[in-house]
DNA sequence: AACGGGTTCAACCGCTGACCA
DNA sequence: TTGGTCAGCGGTTGAACCCGT
């Protein structure tokens, strides 16, 4: 069979070589010239493959431009390269990414963003060119289906990381070392040699601990139970057959079904609905054109597929319309209590959403207005807000993978996490930080909280959800679902 | 089996920076 | 300092392949 298979490479290659002569002499529009000879484009056949690797053998690589005049290949340098480089080369690793390579990229394009040939750094045998269309089209499927592009995995790290201060150059040996171990190592490698790295500093700032997004993550992300997504679900989970592939995720298996399918779609449509647009699940006629969108469980960060999207921004980074970059709080007059050592500036943010929504809607009382105006003493505090949103603003780097909206802002759904500790037994949301959370709310107003909490409950639906599968299993998760349909906004 | 739409991936293009004369 | 050459990088393209109907 073997034999079959080179025996037909061969014919093909032949036929190609004729069928490319025949375009050397006759189609001037197939290629440039160099030298007055007509260099070949388009894929390359086994017989100049073994000529450059056989020139590479004599000379080396480098000099590509010379490979033609030396081995009489019809080829460019640059192509040359590009196919030494991307095929030729040995150590090539061939085949489908693995498990922890996925990961490993998901975790090196949190920190770099599309710097390919810096990831392949990383991923021993493993070309820029191979990363760069593994990421496309992971990120092209996660827009078609509404995901965001990184693991929960990767967003705790990243901000675990953002938290941290450590060794500046630890990245590098981090990974190192992390390379040289072996899979069964790496899954417990990969966070350790993260946390070793300091470079998120360059993108992220040094938010103040924001507890109930890190009680949010640690439930979501760093759980024991993380790691194990229920393979099988409640049948009505498997709504619709929907996929939602997750990546890496510590070996989490792809293209399984989300086990929110049902209750992301009933929040998407809810929110959806009072926004008059379709659900991104909603694959009417009209989902094409619905803007903004709920996507992720979070507005706006979903374009539809019809636009031209720009990637150098990791996942969900459209400037400009997201809670980050405009901390409109100070102009609204509408915010928490800013003394907090909690605040990050992205809370305020979310209420403002919150204020704004709800204005549009008419809910807002005059009594919950004014009950959020300023007292002194939070006059005061705004200027804690001013000096955190300013830090904030001098970190959005447009080139930062962090730019707009990083992941660390995947997890808006920081209110949402409230009103579930409320319901939550105490055993289950004992930790410091639940405490913490709590006294952050317990600045809040009673009115912006019921009004804000009830919109912000759905604001993420798959990342709190999953936080709340795993500590609660399938069937708080019903009972979630049947809480969330009860919201009336 | 045929078709059409979606996906994958090899290769190309244009730009940039390093290097050198 | 300037201009030319080269290597490398990231974005884009299009042919091949896959898959559902």
């Amino acid at each position: 069979m073997e034999e079959v298979n080179q025996m037909t490479k061969r014919i093909e290659d032949e036929v190609l070589l004729k069928d490319q002569t025949s375009l050397h002499l006759n189609d001037e529009s197939n290629g440039r010239t160099s030298g007055g000879v007509l260099l070949k484009k388009g894929p390359w056949t086994s017989a100049e493959d073994a000529i450059l690797v056989d020139y590479v053998r004599k000379h080396g690589e480098g000099n590509w431009n010379s490979v033609q005049k030396y081995s009489g290949l019809s080829r460019c340098g640059k192509s040359c390269r590009l196919r030494w480089a991307n095929h030729l080369r040995p150590n090539l690793k061939k085949g489908a990414f693995t498990a922890e390579e996925e990961q490993l990229i998901a975790e090196l394009h949190a920190k770099m963003g599309n710097k390919w040939a810096r990831m392949a750094a990383y991923l021993p045998g493993r070309t820029d060119n191979e990363i760069k269309n593994y990421w496309n089209t992971w990120t092209k499927r996660h827009q078609r289906i509404g995901l965001p592009h990184y693991s929960p995995d990767v967003c705790l790290q990243s901000r675990q990381q953002a938290q941290r201060g450590v060794g500046i150059n630890g990245i590098e040996r981090g990974y190192f070392e992390l390379m040289s171990k072996n899979n069964d190592e790496i899954q417990n490698a990969i966070p350790n040699s993260l946390n070793a790295s300091q470079e998120f500093l360059s993108y992220v700032p040094k938010l103040p601990d924001i507890s109930p997004n890190s009680i949010l993550l640690e439930g979501y992300g760093s759980s024991p139970n993380c790691n194990i997504l229920p393979t099988t679900l409640p049948s009505h989970y498997h709504h619709g057959g929907s996929t939602m592939p997750f990546l890496g995720s510590n070996g989490i298996n792809r293209n399984r079904s989300y086990p929110f399918d049902h209750v992301w779609n009933n929040a998407s449509d809810m929110i959806a609905q009072s926004f008059g647009v379709h659900s991104p699940l909603d694959h009417g006629p009209s989902f094409q054109s619905s803007l903004p969108l709920l996507s992720n469980g979070y507005f706006s960060t979903y374009k539809p597929a019809s636009e031209s999207l720009k990637l150098e921004l990791p996942s969900l980074q459209y400037p400009a319309t997201d809670f980050v970059i405009e901390s409109p709080t100070q102009t609204c007059g509408l915010e928490p209590d800013c003394s907090s050592p909690h605040y990050s500036g992205l809370l305020a943010d979310l209420i403002h959403q919150a204020k704004t929504i709800s204005s549009s809607k008419n809910h807002y009382s005059h009594k919950s207005s004014s009950s959020l105006a300023m007292t002194p003493s939070e006059k005061a505090d705004s200027s804690t807000l001013n000096v955190y949103s300013t830090e904030w603003d001098d970190y959005i780097d447009p080139v930062s993978p962090f730019g707009a909206t990083s992941i660390l802002n995947e997890f808006p759904a920081v209110c949402a996490y409230k009103s579930f500790l409320d319901e939550l037994p105490p055993a289950q949301a004992s930790s410091d930080d639940i405490v913490k959370l709590q006294s952050v709310y317990q600045d809040w107003t009673p009115n912006i909280e019921d009004q804000t909490l009830s919109m912000l409950d759905i604001a993420w639906p798959d990342g709190f959800l999953a936080s709340y599968w795993f500590d609660h299993g399938s069937d708080a998760v019903t009972t979630l679902n049947n809480e969330l349909a009860s919201k009336v906004w």
